[in-house]
RNA sequence: CGGAGCGUAGCUCAGCCUGGCUAGAGCACUUGCUUUGGGAGCAAGACGUCGCAGGUUCGAAUCCUGUCGCUCCGACCA
C-alpha cells in the first residue's frame, strides 16, 4: 500500500470524546471515528487490525477442532422466552418490529440459536463432541457505553459452543477452549492471564475469564505470587480467619445509641465498639421478597456472591421505607436478633450470613428500634440464619486460601470468558440426543466469548508509548512503514524505496510506503503514532554510504546496507515470532 | 436511571458571568513562494443554522424554559 493512496486521517489533538489512551490512540491513529454514543465506523487502517485478531482467533478455534458457522443477528423472541432470559437478560436486549408489528431479538449472545440448532440435528452421542463458532456483531443495549470500543452498543465477538454427550466430555471441550484462548491472546502479542470468574445470568458452574491487566479496566482481579491463585473479586476468597469466639456471655442487652447509624460511629466513644465486634444488617429486595444479609461490620457486602447464594434473578437494596415496614426501624439501627427470629420461622423472610461471622458471639447489632443497639449477641444462640454462604469481599492483604501468602488486587480488562454451561440450556430447548445405553439425554454444553473489537483496544491499552500505539507484529495493520525522505520518483532515496517495498511485498510481508510529499518529522510523527512494528528509512544521507536505517518501534535504530533491508526486516519478523 | 460537566469552523478551544458593532484564535484544508532528518515559515483564501425548539428583550452565542446529544462517576458485560 501506498501512503497516498491509503485512507489513514491521523489528528494531532486528541478529540475530547476520549478519555483513556487506547481509545485516544484508536482515534488520533485513523482506525475509527464515532457515528454516535458506544456505535464506530472502523476505518480501513481498523478493519486491517480487526481482520489480524479474527484471523488469530480463526486459526486458534479450527486448530482446537471448533467449525465455524454464521448465525442470525435476528433472533426470534419466542426462544428467549424458552430459555428464560427474555426476562433475565431483558435489560440488555435490542428489540425492533418488522413491518408486521412483530418483535425480533437482536442478538447479544446465541445460545439460544445453537442450541435450537442442537435440538435439531444431534441426536445421536456418536455426534459429540462437537464445538460450533461464528465471528459475528453483537448488540447490548449497555446501561451506560463507555471508552470507545471497550463497552459499545454494538461489538464484535467470537462466540462457541461445544455440545458433548457427558460431564468429562464436557470439561475436556472446556479444557481444550481454556487452552485456545491462552494461545490466542498470547499470538497476540498481550500479557494476559485466566482468572476463576463468576458465571452470572449465562448460567453454569465453571468458568473462568481471560484478563488484560491495566489501570483502565473495569474488573477488579484478586490474585496470589506464592500458588499462582487468581479469581475476579466478585469470585474471590480469602484464608481470613472467622471471627474469634469469646467466653459466652448472658443474654443480649438493649443499649441507647442515640444519633448513630454507622459502623464508624459506634466504634467510637463511648461506645468503643470496634468494627470486627459489630454485625452488619443489609435489607435487599430479591425476585421482590425481602431478605436480609449479615456480614461482618469491617467486611462489604460482594453483591455478586449475593445473586449466586440466593439463585437470585435480581436483587436491589431494600429503600428506606420498605426497611421501616419491614422491620420498624431506619438503616443504622438494624439487626437480625429481635423481630427477625419471628419473620423468618413464619417463612417471610430469609437471613444470609456471612461464614466469617459463623460462631461470633458477644457482637453488637442495631436494635430494630431507631437509637437503640444490642451487646452480646451470639449468632448462633440469637439469630436464626437461614443460610450460611460466602458473601463478603476480599480485600488485598488477606491470606491466600490455598498457600497463606499476601493476597494481591489489580484491575484488567477482560477480554474472553469461558463456561461450562451443563444442560441449563439443552433442556429448556428440548436439545437431547440418544445415549449409547438408548436413554434420551440432553446435551451437556459450554459457551466461550471472546471480544474481538475490545480485544483490539485491550492490545493498545497495553502497547503504547508517548509517541503513540506500538503494535505487536501480529496484529500490525501493516507490519513494515518504508519512509523514504525524499519522493521525486527519479531521486535515489525513492528509487531504492521502491526496490525494497516491492520485495517485501513480493515476500508476502504486509508493508506501507509512505510516498507523501512531506517533511521527514512529519512522516516520522504519523508513522510513531499508528505504530507499525518496523520502519524503514531512507534518506540520502546514510544512502551516500549505501545504508539505509531499520527501527524497531519503540526500539532501536541500525544501519544496514540497502541490499540486505530485506533480509534484515524478514529477519525481525521471523524473531517476533507470532 | 441517579449524580456531575459539556455542546461555538473538520479538530482543540476563547467569547457567555456583566445581552449591543461584521462571532474569534490555533491546528487542519485550498493557492503561491520559501523550507526539507522528528508534526516548518510567510502571504492570500475557503470554512459557522453558536446542538435544536420556544420564551424574555429594541436587540440573544450570552438570560429563562424545554428538548436532544456527548463525556465522566455508580448499577451491567465480551
Amino acid at each position: 500500500m501506498r501512503w497516498t493512496k491509503a485512507f489513514i486521517p491521523t489528528l494531532k489533538e486528541t478529540p475530547a470524546e476520549a478519555e483513556i489512551t487506547s481509545h485516544k490512540l484508536l482515534l488520533r491513529a485513523g482506525l475509527i471515528r464515532k457515528l454516535a454514543g458506544g456505535l464506530y465506523t472502523f476505518l480501513p487502517l481498523g478493519v486491517r487490525v480487526l481482520h489480524k485478531v479474527e484471523r488469530i482467533v480463526r486459526e486458534e478455534m479450527d486448530r482446537a477442532g471448533a467449525l465455524e458457522v454464521l448465525m442470525p443477528a435476528l433472533q426470534p423472541p419466542e426462544i428467549w422466552q424458552q430459555s428464560g432470559r427474555y426476562e433475565t437478560a431483558a435489560d440488555v436486549l435490542f428489540k425492533v418490529r418488522d413491518r408486521s408489528k412483530k418483535e425480533w431479538v437482536m442478538s447479544p449472545t446465541a445460545e439460544e440459536v445453537i442450541t435450537t440448532v442442537a435440538a435439531a440435528e444431534i441426536n445421536s452421542y456418536r455426534q459429540m463432541p462437537v464445538n460450533f463458532y461464528q465471528v459475528s456483531m453483537k448488540f447490548r443495549d449497555e446501561i451506560r457505553p463507555r471508552f470507545g470500543l471497550m463497552r459499545a452498543k454494538e461489538f464484535i465477538m467470537k462466540d462457541a459452543y461445544s455440545f458433548d454427550a457427558t460431564d468429562e466430555g464436557a470439561m475436556a471441550s472446556y479444557k481444550k477452549m481454556y487452552d485456545a484462548y491462552k494461545r490466542i491472546f498470547d499470538r497476540c502479542g498481550v500479557q494476559n492471564f485466566p482468572v476463576e470468574a463468576d458465571t452470572g445470568v449465562i448460567g453454569g458452574n465453571y468458568s473462568h475469564e481471560f484478563m488484560v491487566p491495566a489501570d483502565t479496566g473495569e474488573n477488579d482481579v484478586v490474585y496470589c505470587e506464592g500458588c499462582g491463585y487468581a479469581a475476579n473479586i466478585e469470585k474471590a476468597t480469602s484464608g481470613i480467619p472467622k471471627t474469634a469466639a469469646r467466653d459466652a456471655g448472658g443474654a443480649f442487652e438493649k443499649f441507647e445509641t442515640p444519633g448513630v447509624v454507622t459502623i464508624e460511629a459506634l466504634s467510637k466513644a463511648p461506645y468503643s465498639v470496634p468494627a470486627n465486634r459489630q454485625i452488619k444488617t443489609l435489607v435487599y429486595i430479591a425476585d421482590s421478597k425481602p431478605i436480609l444479609i449479615l456480614v461482618r461490620g469491617d467486611d462489604q457486602l460482594n453483591e455478586t456472591k449475593l445473586m449466586a447464594r440466593t439463585g437470585a434473578v435480581a436483587a436491589r437494596p431494600a429503600t428506606p421505607d420498605e426497611i421501616f415496614a419491614l422491620l420498624g426501624a431506619r438503616p443504622g439501627s438494624l439487626g437480625a436478633a429481635t423481630k427477625v427470629p419471628a419473620l423468618v420461622a413464619s417463612g417471610d423472610v430469609k437471613v444470609y450470613a456471612d461464614d466469617r461471622l459463623q460462631g461470633a458471639n458477644e457482637m453488637t447489632t442495631g436494635a430494630n428500634e431507631d437509637g437503640y443497639h444490642l451487646r452480646n449477641v451470639s449468632i448462633e444462640r440469637d439469630i436464626k440464619v437461614t443460610q450460611w454462604c460466602d458473601l463478603r469481599t476480599v480485600s488485598a492483604g488477606e491470606p491466600c486460601a490455598k498457600c497463606g501468602k499476601s493476597l494481591k488486587i489489580r484491575r484488567a480488562i477482560e477480554v474472553g470468558h469461558v463456561f461450562k454451561l451443563g444442560t441449563k440450556y439443552s433442556e429448556k430447548l428440548n436439545a437431547t440426543f440418544l445415549a449409547e445405553d438408548g436413554s434420551r439425554k440432553p446435551s451437556v454444553m459450554g459457551c466461550y466469548g471472546i471480544g474481538v473489537t475490545r480485544t483490539m483496544q485491550a492490545i493498545i491499552e497495553q502497547c503504547n508509548d508517548k509517541d503513540g500505539i506500538v503494535w505487536p507484529i501480529s496484529v500490525a495493520p501493516y507490519t513494515v512503514c518504508i519512509t523514504p525522505l525524499a519522493v521525486a520518483p527519479d531521486s535515489a532515496v525513492m528509487q531504492v524505496a521502491e526496490s525494497i517495498y516491492a520485495d517485501l511485498t513480493a515476500k508476502g510481508i504486509d508493508v506501507i510506503l509512505d510516498d507523501r510529499d512531506e517533511r521527514p518529522g512529519f512522516k516520522f510523527k504519523d508513522a510513531d503514532l499508528v505504530g507499525f512494528p518496523i520502519r524503514v528509512a531512507i534518506g540520502e544521507k546514510s544512502l551516500a554510504k549505501g545504508e539505509v536505517e531499520i527501527k524497531r518501534r519503540g526500539g532501536e535504530m541500525i544501519l544496514v546496507k540497502s541490499d540486505d533491508a530485506v533480509a534484515k526486516v524478514a529477519e525481525l519478523i521471523a524473531a517476533a515470532g507470532n
